[in-house]
DNA sequence: GATAGAGAATTGTTCAACAATCCCGCAATC
DNA sequence: GATTGCGGGATTGTTGAACAATTCTCTATC
């Protein structure tokens, strides 16, 4: 290399496209997806025979793809018994919001990152149209990237990749209840409401809001989680 | 189980310490320890061979522990050329910096949890008295813990996990520094101040000044990390 | 000094084997 | 009738060897 070539940095951001990755990766990418999905419902076992065949992996490399799951929390791994998709407890729910009430809130309330309201914006959008048309999945979903963009104005990548994981986690307690498609509807008017102040540019007032929304959420969710199925 | 005995919860509690651990994950945590305490610097290649040998432990187990590493952050791995002790960015430290503001700022603002600030002053404490005595690096660990307390006010185990991880990471930047013993001592008296102002119930004067001390703590600590090979 | 290619070394993945542990059903016991 | 003890079968935990794929190293060459 004579000098630092210009172009260097733009092929270095293509390398992630390489292929370069294991099969236990791309294993795990399938499971998470099923999970995530609810094809794979909480306390399901996974065998390693069973999604080894399946899978059509040797048992080592599904055991690092299990590996990877469970340290995102995702699959429990129970010493000489096997992994199971996870069950989420009521107090694992609360938890859950804790940690996204500290998040969201202090990413909204700071917001390095002004030009990533549009996103927040977006997000809203789409849910208000899913409703519109009664895609309840999708509701949810929007909802989902909804927080996410809020997290995102941190514009922090770990933050952005705990927020992902926090809510593949969420999916879990949504499968387990018993009507889960229209739990996100009645918060659409508050992210609406949200989304603009963030908009005009009052963050702590959008934060305000926000404090007020997990509050609502959580009670409501623990309360439907603990009757269907916690 | 005739009905839900009242013992049960307290043997359940014990559970963990029945040395269900598989050999992995024990091989993980002396590589942590060592990554920790800086035998293993940043950037040192861990071949399988060199490693597996030297646990005494197969191939396939060693690359589990790789892989729990990995996910941790303190590893990386690069396809088809093996895993190095991670070696941090400025950028990797500043979204450090960024994350542990947005965690321990909320948890000190909100602080749940009165009854966990006696544990904020003790670790400032012994930060206090290694100072005196010049004892560097344990100036450097209560610092940490300290810290690790201030998130604790949040009352979410998973915050709790998480600042963990976060400072186990922040090691790696230390040890690429040319003296890092004497980093911390310089805001010992900060702490001794932000401690106050918990234990007097004063939390958003903590929190501002806990907001301060990034600030500074930051700046510094990314010219020091630029200059002396980040 | 840079380049190309052959050979060595290392990682990626699979397979087979055996030990350790758990699960399930059945008999024995109180 | 419920609990306990005890097999046999199934599953996980761990190892070792094998081979393919890729990277590294060193030398010859220009």
């Amino acid at each position: 290399m004579t000098a630092t070539d210009p172009w260097a940095d733009l092929l270095a951001a293509d390398r992630a496209l390489l292929d370069r990755t294991s099969t236990a990766e791309r294993v795990a990418d399938v499971l998470r997806q099923r999970i995530i999905d609810g094809a794979l419902s909480p306390g399901t076992r996974l065998s390693e025979e069973s999604a080894g065949k399946a899978l059509a992996v040797s048992r080592n490399t599904l055991r690092e793809a299990f590996r990877l799951l469970v340290h995102e929390r995702l699959l429990v791994h129970e010493f000489h018994r096997g992994v199971f998709v996870r069950v989420l407890s009521a107090d694992d729910v609360i938890d859950l919001y804790r940690i996204r009430r500290l998040l969201e809130t202090s990413a909204v309330r700071r917001g390095e990152n002004p030009g990533l309201v549009p996103a927040v914006d977006r997000a809203v959008g789409d849910g208000e149209r899913a409703a519109a048309e009664q895609r309840w999945w999708d509701v949810g979903t929007a909802n989902m990237r909804f927080h996410e963009a809020l997290a995102a104005l941190a514009g922090s990548p770990r933050v952005n990749e705990t927020m992902r994981q926090l809510l593949a986690e969420l999916r879990l307690a949504f499968h387990v209840m018993s009507r889960p498609e229209q739990f996100h509807a009645p918060y659409l008017g508050l992210n609406r409401e949200i989304a603009d102040l963030l908009t005009d540019g009052q963050r702590e007032e959008a934060a305000a809001k926000l404090d007020a929304y997990f509050d609502a959420a959580e009670t409501q969710l623990v309360a439907a989680y603990r009757e269907h199925q916690g």
